[in-house]
DNA sequence: GTGAAAGCGCTAACAA
DNA sequence: TTGTTAGCGCTTTCAC
């Protein structure tokens, strides 16, 4: 018995026994199951049925290494159960099998300088079409050494790579939607509680939050810094509480909802006494005592979007980048913000 | 110039190059990279510097193709950024990983009767060693005709195949300790806000409440269906609060907050005139108002566990199972729980 | 310790 | 419309 042979149940079907069962060449079982065009009906039913038959898996190995191509998308990932990061994921996924691709996932570790160099690395290694650098922290320049298309959300300032893709709301203008909200009521001016500095969503905030108080005049006050959760919410609202404030700007909902609690602890009334705008509107935030006031970030829009960027590069390399959409921008007024109580005096 | 030739800086290096460059045969530049034995220290070194000199990186789909092995394990998960499923699948993408294996995904669609079948069928087109079924849904019997082990979580009643493999809590431990924490604490029965039944973790929940009240005799009120969203349990509170519940359990947390904010707005108060508990212990819990009492799902150790069982029957498919370890179960007491107001009468 | 040869299952290029 | 041939980059087997 030879050790070409082959044949037994030991292994899975491989296009050439489709072949053999069908009894037209190997060639044709692969250009059935690649959609090709100049194969006749009657054929394809027979190859289609005989696959069938013997349960036969086209093996993605096999064709990757045969035409380089994987039909697979890597993406690089915070590994954080947080809203923001978790709910791009979801949309990422979501886009990918739309685009028709699989999807690989590498997460990185906050913390972890050489994590993104090492993940991308991995996915290259895996061999992918594209990648997509959902990672929300640059801690230092990265410059990416790669072939394959790259797309990133927001506006890392630190990150090149040869065929980089941008897609997705800059932070910041929502952080001015929140803060001019708050202006708009009436309040003098308006704290922020900032998320960690490393994110460049948080500095993108803080940042918006800035300019908006710039553009009115309102004078600044110094940043309180959180670290995303909804503990550091209400430490960084024990120390306002004790403040004169009358709005906050917090970088995400959990902060905001921590600072409320704080607030209430203190004895100051939302949004009687503190008016407190959230960022993300994360799917409590209607229900939370009072109902917060907040801005959505698009997820899915910015994912579609971005990821319509990306195949478009994987697949027409050549071509000029397509026009970038501006997904929509939504600030969501609830009950945690109010006009400020009159000032005695 | 031959096709064969190749050199120049048209396609990635292969092993070839390396072995080339470093002087000595491709199977040995082979070796050095699997880290086998029998070779010197001084080959080795030289095809490590030849390999970085050169830019060279192993190519997977070659790998995989000669050995049949992947070294990658598929997820089949619920696009959804619900608290739970999420963070489940954040602990699966860190114990793959750790385990030393690439993570391909697959996420369904929420009412998508083949999603799971037909997510499991793209995986081993994929070519995965191994296959977890993070699934929480299951829309009637599915028997997985597969030869890889396939991992999933809870107890899913009707999923079947070769070698299955489970692991994770059983929601219901934990459901009876959130109802025995209200009946301890003096009531006289426990209101149920279940999930949808099609998952089969709310069915779990219900059915631990339903063991628990049955063991002290309570009497068993009708559950009211809630959908995981706090507008739902909003809707099931505004149904409870008409009624004379002193205890309300809430399979989770989202659904509880929901439910507390109906309350309130029904006048009465969490928790002198009901006591709420949810579940998952998400990180806002501690800070909403009341803090909620909840129980807490062990995500990682799950996942760690599970892998564990997973990559064993993976590398050793002779070798019996593993014992599954016990994850311990939490009960987290906040302020959303106390005695009952003594019964006028 | 190291190397040569064959072949994994498919696609690419060309022929018929 | 179909088939033939080569070869993708690696691992496997066996020889040295």
């Amino acid at each position: 018995m030879t050790r070409s042979g082959r044949g037994g149940s030991s292994s899975a079907p491989s296009s050439k026994d489709v072949a053999l069962a069908a009894g037209v060449s190997q060639k044709t079982v692969s250009r059935v199951f690649n959609n090709e065009q100049y194969v006749s009906a009657d054929v394809r039913r027979r190859v289609l049925a005989a696959a069938e038959e013997i349960g036969y898996r086209p093996n993605n190995a096999a064709r990757a290494l045969a035409s380089g191509r994987t039909r697979s998308i890597g993406v690089v990932t915070l590994g954080t159960g947080l809203y923001g990061p978790a709910s791009l994921l979801v949309g990422i996924e979501r886009a990918v099998q739309n685009a028709g691709y699989a999807l690989r996932v590498v997460s990185t570790l906050e913390g972890d300088p050489a994590g993104v160099a090492g993940a991308v690395e991995s996915l290259l290694e895996q061999g992918v079409d594209g990648i997509v650098i959902s990672e929300p922290i640059d801690e230092g320049p990265l410059a990416l050494q790669v072939d394959v298309p790259v797309l990133v959300f927001g506006a890392p300032p630190s990150l090149t790579a040869p065929r980089l893709i941008t897609a997705g709301v800059v932070s910041e203008e929502l952080a001015r939607l929140a803060t001019d909200h708050l202006l708009d009521l009436g309040h003098e001016t308006v704290h922020h509680i900032a998320g960690p500095r490393r994110w460049y969503a948080a500095r993108d905030r803080t940042e918006g939050w800035r300019k908006a108080l710039r553009e009115r005049g309102a004078v600044e006050p110094p940043v309180v810094d959180g670290d995303w959760s909804a503990w550091s919410g209400h430490a960084a609202g024990r120390v306002l509480a004790a403040d004169d404030v009358t709005a906050v700007f917090a970088a995400n909902d959990d902060m905001a909802i921590g600072l409320i609690r704080a607030l209430l602890e203190a004895g100051r009334r939302v949004p009687e006494d503190v008016s407190v705008v959230g960022f993300d509107d994360t799917p409590i935030s209607a229900y939370v005592t009072p109902p917060l006031t907040t801005v959505r970030q698009p997820f899915d829009a910015m994912a579609t979007a971005g990821l319509r960027l990306l195949v478009h590069a994987v697949e027409q390399p050549r071509a000029g980048d397509l026009d970038p959409e501006e997904p929509p921008l939504d600030l969501v007024v609830r009950a945690s913000t109010a006009r400020p109580a009159v000032n005695p005096g």
